[in-house]
DNA sequence: CGCGATTTGTGCACGTCTTCACAAGCGCCT
DNA sequence: AGGCGCTTGTGAAGACGTGCACAAATCGCG
């Protein structure tokens, strides 16, 4: 590594010291060591290994030890992480040093679960607005919030800074909406609805699809039940596998 | 291509003809693929271009060529691919065509949304058992079903063949809940828990924390607030990156 | 019957991600 | 002060995923 980080810059607020280009999963994996790091903080841990932060958050150490010398990340060596100074580097990379507002659109089964998630709150999000296309859905109060309409995603934006859209419409609806947030300002898009967005260039859209992740263990049942059938008999290209499909997202046997 | 796929193979209920080892990446995209598929077939395309689907899965139109590919599958050069036929083989491999039945443990916030969601049903998968650790929640009718105590998964598992079970609780619960999944056979696990699971081998485990998602949304918040902060002048290493970073799961961009 | 338009399937090169293995650095103990 | 054990940070190699570009194959039409 050659240039450090400046010591500093986390604490600062308002200045912007050239973020560091993470690769893509690095920054997938950094809110994982964040919630893991939190844990180890609450539980009184003050310095924590590769080793040991890895387990926690089901990485190889090596993986990890390369993701946070990417963010400069100040270690020592025969002793460990500082818990505290890692979890505000990184809460400082992943731009949590300011509590972002969230708009919800679509207060619909999953929304109404998406509104009184607490996991939003704890780790670093406010729902700034519930907002619905359906009327009479216009003027419920979930959890202290009263829902608007989302013709009004206008003046929501100009009373609160919107960055983040989390969209949890039906699948017809989303495109349309996605254009409302777009055209308000937001420019970070988590959708949920089971279709593709199109959006300008600048805009980041996740997709999150409850269905698709069922999907996938589907198939990895559908393989274990074909090999399990054939014990070591048929005659095809396709033998044992022992330690077999190690998969991306998939954490697979950890053992403890 | 060498050996194909017995043609008549999604056809037979019951046979088990050696699903080929599609690599990780093409498995995670098959879903969305079978999406697509769905909607042209019932706005009544009979073939699809490998152009026009990918357009329609917002991917590469290549990738979904060699995804397909992998799965031996039949297009027609000069003319494309046969919706129903793509339809049926996607579903064959995915383990679709059974109608899996899908365990749901926690029926907090979250467990009542999944409870709710038509997107499991509609896509192959049966909610055969709602269950939570809370007596007071117990009797409890969801959608029909009646919320059992989570110590009964056993008698469940007797009345039915779970093999995936869902993980909606608080966190400090679910390594718990997934020690009794896997006590009762359950193979794959979809833990919606910000933790991490160990699981024996050959269990697998997928993971879907919504608050990550946001804070990956909130690091390309950051890095685009830094990038527009400094217009040109900053003398670090970071130039401007044109198209930038492309991200993996995640779509920018995406044109009409 | 042959030709051109069209679209699939894939070889190849490139970039990204992962993992091993080890040198460099730090603290503690004697 | 010196040495020893532990842990970080990183070079290098390999696995994996992506996208271009083109040959092979098919259909429709004259």
């Amino acid at each position: 590594m050659s240039q450090h980080r400046h010591p500093g810059a986390p604490g600062r607020a308002g200045a912007v010291p050239a973020l560091p280009d993470l690769p893509e999963a690095t920054v997938a994996r950094l809110p994982e060591y964040l919630r893991a790091l939190h844990n180890l903080a609450d539980s009184g841990h003050e310095t924590v290994s590769s080793e040991g932060l890895s387990a926690a958050a089901g990485v190889n150490s090596a993986k990890l030890r390369k993701d946070l010398s990417h963010l400069g990340s100040y270690g020592t060596r025969g002793v460990g992480y500082d818990v505290a100074l890692l979890i505000e580097q990184i809460e400082y990379v992943l731009g949590l040093t300011q509590r972002r507002a969230v708009a919800l659109v679509g207060v619909g089964n999953l929304g109404h679960a998406l509104a009184g998630y607490d996991g939003f709150a704890s780790r670093g999000f406010r729902i700034a607005a519930l907002l619905d296309a359906d009327p009479s859905r216009v003027g419920e109060v979930i959890n202290g919030l009263v829902v608007r309409h989302v013709d009004d995603l206008p003046t929501v934006a100009a009373e609160e800074s919107l960055a983040i859209g989390v969209i949890a419409t039906p699948a017809a609806a989303a495109q349309q909406v996605a254009d409302q947030l777009v055209a308000v300002g937001v420019t970070s898009i988590l959708n949920f609805a089971p279709c593709v967005l199109s959006v300008p260039e600048g805009v980041d859209v996740r997709k999150v699809d409850l269905a698709i992740e069922l999907q996938i263990l589907s198939f990895h049942e559908h393989r274990k039940a074909s090999l399990t059938a054939l014990p070591a008999t048929g005659g095809s290209a396709l033998t044992a596998l022992p330690g077999g499909f190690a998969a991306t997202d998939t954490q697979e046997a950890i053992g403890t």
